[in-house]
DNA sequence: CTGTATATACAGTTTATATTGTACGGTTTT
DNA sequence: AAAACCGTACAATATAAACTGTATATACAG
């Protein structure tokens, strides 16, 4: 007879390579795991059974499902007369990295437009000085130069999470289809 | 007379906020203030003028440039009758951003359709086991279809690779032009 | 070929992060 | 209203990563 752990085994192993991968983007390997665990999770779940299936403290997969969510990786389900928490994993895996990229990208313009802008206005009040040598102009108009060139990636970066979360990025990639048997 | 340090604040400003976005994406906080450092530098430096810099030591330096290398962050450079190793940060950051993040999604790529295939080869031998028992039976083929779909989602990143890399990209998110004063 | 300077390997130390156990506050059930 | 249960805050511990200093290998100039 199969033993159910051979099967076990088989998911263990993929969720083991999905948490490497996971720990690339700089999830924690509880995050992975749980990730993973619930990937080949039927029905939503609760904290409890995470935490069986996992074996890892209940704390770790509060906060572990708590971060899941907040990417967008997994989404909190309601059952009608179930009173633990439910969760599940966002079965569609291009939507999860478009969100997750996107999420991730919009932070780094928000934080740094705002330094670059910030470093922009110094430096132009230091232009003002009357006292400033001809040599500092030059250095500050060099840092102006590159903080000009940063800001068009930023631009850039922005016209391209518009394109992924619009969607119109599968015009030009496609999903490509399901074909159940 | 303007003092150096309130350019050099300035810098200081934006490339901590540089670093912040590096750690972000899993690179540690010397390596993100020596990329800094780097961008704001017109010639290529040595890893001394490295350690002058940023204040730390030339272990970091060299393991940090040479990582950042490895990701296409910063560039090595020749100079006739230097003798010391140079090196420039990238000027082109949306090849950068190319870069790095193809360099990221080929590996969990190449990682997990590894995983995959074989946690597929693995299910569908079991299947073949003539003790199975019915529910195994059903629990296999929903990991089959599980990973069935992954795989969709592996060819689809497969091909936004191809995009990123070709250039195509630019066809539908064109980089702003820059116009100098 | 020798001396000198440069970059990296390695081990130790410091620092930060991940994970757990316990305790608490808020809700539902009896 | 009391009891039971659930999820999370918090502090403590365990684990891992970053960073440094010294030692070694490599490459170059004379």
């Amino acid at each position: 007879m199969v033993t159910p752990t051979k099967i076990e085994e088989a998911r263990r192993a993929y969720i083991e390579s999905l948490t490497e991968t996971m720990a690339m983007y700089g999830l924690s390997p509880s995050m992975g795991r749980l990730y993973g665990t619930m990937f080949f999770h039927e029905d939503p779940m609760t904290l409890d059974e995470m935490m069986d299936l996992t074996g890892m403290s209940k704390t770790s997969m509060s906060t572990g499902v708590r971060a899941l969510s907040a990417l967008k990786l997994v989404h909190k389900k309601w059952q009608k007369g179930v009173r633990k928490d439910l969760y599940e994993a966002e079965h569609d895996q291009v939507r999860s990295f478009i969100e997750f990229f996107c999420v991730m990208w919009d932070k780094e313009i928000e934080l740094n437009a705002r330094a670059l802008s910030r470093a922009e206005e110094n430096l132009n009040g230091l232009l003002d000085d009357p006292e400033i040598t001809p040599e500092e102009v030059t250095n500050i108009e060099m840092d102006l130069n590159r903080l000009a060139k940063a800001k068009l990636y930023y631009t850039w970066l922005r016209n391209l999470v518009k394109t992924f979360e619009s969607g119109e990025i599968f015009d030009h990639v496609p999903v490509p289809e399901y074909l159940d048997k």
